[in-house]
DNA sequence: GCAACTAGTTTACTTTTCGTAACCACCCTA
DNA sequence: TAGGGTGGTTACGAAAAGTAAACTAGTTGC
């Protein structure tokens, strides 16, 4: 990012390369930063998960948003839906090669937010 | 995080310690999440900048969005407002320490997102 | 047959977010 | 005295996001 705030000939002041709309921070963000999605994500960090499971694993969101944001993350093809050959039948979710490189900002945030609260509380 | 699912005693499933509401880094990422939070942050990184130019290089975000990440930030104690002594009067905002110690992971974001666009275009 | 499981979908709302655009008050320079 | 700068605030509205709860449709065990 090369963005700097100069002045041209008339001495009036313009920005040098803006961040157009999405700089790539921005962009991430629009990926993993919605409600929940990175929570999602993390969870199925160990093992594939099953949708149900999910469900219960992350209280507060509802199953409308678990299939929502489901969606949109196999849209980015961060995870894979499988279908179990089980009965009744199940589905796991499980992440893609290219999800598992995500975890590692996660990770890095899930840090972070855990110091602060250990901060505050002294 | 140990959240898991089990069965009790009557073989219904239950989930052992769900993310109660907001596990860590969904918390981190209410805090960082929100639109254009995160790009803001990051332009602050290397030096103070002022309210008009955050305003410039940033497009896309209105004035008031930057007013209100700004106020965001500083109640969270991620960045200071520092009134300048010049004529007219300057406003600059510049990173707390603590604020500081959010670059690492808007770093890692970066990288990830980054690389996707080289991905992609391959 | 009833209850609990599977994985969702649908409805009907409320809330939040975001963007536009105008406006304020003051300062400085030409 | 006009135009550009400073740093915002305000009002309005559209659109997106999020919620709870009911509901589908099939399967399985008691």
């Amino acid at each position: 990012m090369k963005a700097r705030v100069t002045r041209d000939r008339r001495g009036r002041k313009t920005a040098v390369e803006p961040c157009a709309e999405p700089c790539p921070i921005e962009r991430g963000m629009r990926i993993l930063g919605g409600k929940w999605t990175g929570s999602i994500l993390w969870h199925l960090k160990d093992e594939p998960v099953r949708f149900n499971d999910l469900s219960r694993l992350i209280g507060g969101a509802s199953k409308k948003m678990i299939t929502e944001r489901l969606r949109h993350l196999e849209a980015h093809e961060l995870i894979e839906r499988q279908v179990l050959d089980t009965r009744p039948v199940g589905v796991a979710y499980r992440l893609t090669p290219h999800g598992r490189t995500a975890l590692k900002c996660l990770d890095e945030l899930r840090r972070w937010s855990e110091r602060l609260e250990v901060d505050e509380a002294s």
